[in-house]
DNA sequence: GATTGACTCGTACGACGTACGATTTAATCG
DNA sequence: CGATTAAATCGTACGTCGTACGAGTCAATC
């Protein structure tokens, strides 16, 4: 019941020293700051997934100790919150096309929205059980914004933004868990071959080996737009 | 590279001994098995939650020394895996109704689903990272059957089923997420509305705070299932 | 009575997150 | 300038976890 709240005692009141001084050692490494850690904890990521990430090993790649990690840092856990919305950022189009209408432009972001959980897979299997960070607010509010702009109504606002924020959650993660390791999708196809029998419908559509994973979200997508768009 | 599968050496060749004798201590437990470790393991998860589940206590739940689980089971991760599967088991419906169309055996199919899963958070943050179970399996597959019966053609079949699953699996984890830790809900409305100035639409349609996720969950499905819906 | 195979479990090891406090560095103030 | 303070780093150590290993128990079989 102890109100702990302190989100870690960094400041950032960066150590403002032009450079301590040019008599060049290897000294590599510039000074540890959130930005870097979050930075290297993607990478990290990306190279080793999720159980890649130790705290030891985010700070040996930093160059740094691995209690040093904590002064910016509360624990693990806001490493990963930091990494997943660090990857969540959007990055607003170049305003190429002034726009191709709302549907366009929410079919735009949706697809971008995708894209980037799928370029870090495992932030898919980070999504569920954390809080909605401050990207994840910002893309549901552009999306929010753009719904309300092309006239959909207050009432059926949550619906729309639930509905296709769950849709694109949904096939992100199981497109996301089709990607990691070959070894548990062959695992996987052979166990579905092998009990055929049981299983004839999806094995004759051939559920499992259709790669056409982006044809698919697209369509239905479209089936969720066309219900949602707001009748005139 | 070593093929190590063994699936544990687990054979299910029960001690056929009628009772050891009946000169009766306080011999409460009944002997290991697998069914035993996975029912206690999702007791377990339902109390505790994901982290709550460690092997030492799982056993001290079943009266059991930690390593006795490892007999009957290769490592956790398997605990893990079979806990989810257990959880997904479709229960037929006692055909209390012949049917009422297709659309609705796949409404009560898919709500009964995503209910399964809400009654056990735990599974929704599992999932993700996981190969499909046969549960999962046999889902898709009645989902494929009911669809292709009701006129779905082959070639619409995987867009259709993918589409449905992914909205379910979208719709439930969000859910479940919005369960876990009435703190983190508190903290995401506090920072909501504390931002409400970069985040004004989603604020003003109290988008955190709109619980009808039953109603949501139901338009929207309706919505894809207009799409999907066979042309005649 | 000896052997075997199913099953249990105590001990121990290595890996991990991180509490704690000492230490280093730089900015500030007299 | 030296003293003080705050920012930042990190070595050591502790508690917890998954689980390898091998010894132990018990019933069925020969």
């Amino acid at each position: 019941m102890t109100a702990k709240r302190s989100g870690a005692q960094g400041k950032r009141s960066q150590r403002t020293s032009v450079s301590p001084q040019s008599g060049q050692e290897p000294r590599s490494e510039p000074p540890l700051s959130l930005e870097r850690i979050v930075a290297t904890a993607v990478e990290l990521l990306d190279a080793e997934g999720i159980d890649g990430l130790k705290m030891r090993r985010l700070a040996d790649r930093l160059g740094a100790g691995a209690m040093s990690l904590y002064w910016h840092v509360d624990n693990k856990e806001e490493v990963f919150d930091l990494a997943l919305d660090s990857v969540l950022e959007y990055r607003e189009p170049p305003q190429i096309a002034e726009s191709q209408g709302w549907r366009g432009d929410v079919v735009h972001m949706l697809e971008d929205w995708r894209a980037s959980m799928l370029r870090h897979p495992w932030s898919a299997s980070l999504l569920p059980r954390r809080a909605l960070g401050s990207n994840i607010l910002s893309r549901l509010e552009l999306l929010s914004r753009t719904l309300s702009a092309a006239g959909v109504k207050d009432a059926d606002l949550n619906v729309a933004i639930w509905s296709l924020w769950n849709y694109v959650m949904g096939a992100t993660i199981t497109r996301a868990s089709f990607d990691l390791s070959d070894d548990d999708r062959a695992a996987a196809q052979q166990r579905l071959t092998r009990l055929s029998e049981h299983y004839p419908t999806i094995e004759r559509s051939r559920l499992l080996l259709d790669n056409d994973w982006d044809g698919a979200f697209r369509k239905g997508l479209d089936f969720l737009l066309d219900g949602l768009a707001p009748r005139q």
